[in-house]
DNA sequence: CTGCCTGCAAACTCTTTGCACGAAT
DNA sequence: ATTCGTGCAAAGAGTTTGCAGGCAG
């Protein structure tokens, strides 16, 4: 444990929301500035892998990453398309779904997930998006 | 609608299965042999947006498509990360669930996706993945 | 002429990696 | 001395885009 990873793991845990490894690097310098970006790049997958972070992919080209504060696979994301917030909805059946599944193809489940893409209707409606003011 | 566009569509629409943006260059190439990178690229979005082809998105930073042959968005993938194959699986309840989350949040759902990676049980049990052979 | 489509190659974004150095055991 | 972690910069993969030319209305 350096005090790079220090700053990284320091930085990853106080975040209350969604952050992308480049977000990440900017919040570890602020606390030790000799991080760098490899750094990040490689203390991510470990962070990972010890369930310390999970790793979440909405198909825009960037991973997100969210402390891993409870400890579920159970879990859905609503991502809104306006103001990019991602929000953490609890799904149960999902783990159900995945292993009925999983078992009629052959195969054991290893993870699933689950995500709603959406627009916010107050935007519509009245032309701001509350969760981007 | 030109030589290298049709050259493109029908590829994507004779094949069966999930394809990437480069394989469909390959394919196509292989019709018209004019057919540049670029174009394919170009094409791919027009096809999604015109409900031809769906994009598919496992995280594995490709994107994958398959011609949307069954108009709907109750699909969700089961990928076997011995065999990287992808299976479509109907799951009707994936619309009810982003509707219902959705407007909890003051949202409007636009799509789901739902996600399952799993394993190959005969790969464990005797060393071969029969999707893979 | 105008507008859309093309190929090529360069650019871009996010992530990974080769390398040499530095600290700790 | 060996091992591991580091920064830098280059490489990498997949995708996008600026540009000049081509073809159609």
């Amino acid at each position: 444990m350096t005090s790079q990873r220090l700053a990284i793991l320091d930085a990853a845990l106080s975040k209350k929301d969604h952050f992308t490894a480049e977000q990440l690097l900017e919040f570890a310098r602020s606390i030790d500035d000799s991080v760098s970006r490899a750094t990040v790049y490689r203390t991510l997958p470990i962070m990972t892998r010890s369930a310390l972070l999970r790793e979440i992919d909405i198909g825009t080209g960037e991973k997100f990453y969210v402390p891993n504060l409870q400890q579920s696979t159970q879990i859905a994301q609503v991502v809104c398309n306006d103001c990019d917030r991602i929000f953490e909805i609890s799904a149960p059946f999902m783990e159900w779904y995945g292993s009925t599944v999983s078992h009629k193809l052959g195969l054991s489940p290893v993870s699933q997930r689950l995500q709603v893409s959406a627009r916010c209707n107050t935007l519509r409606d009245k032309g701001t998006c509350p969760n981007r003011a």
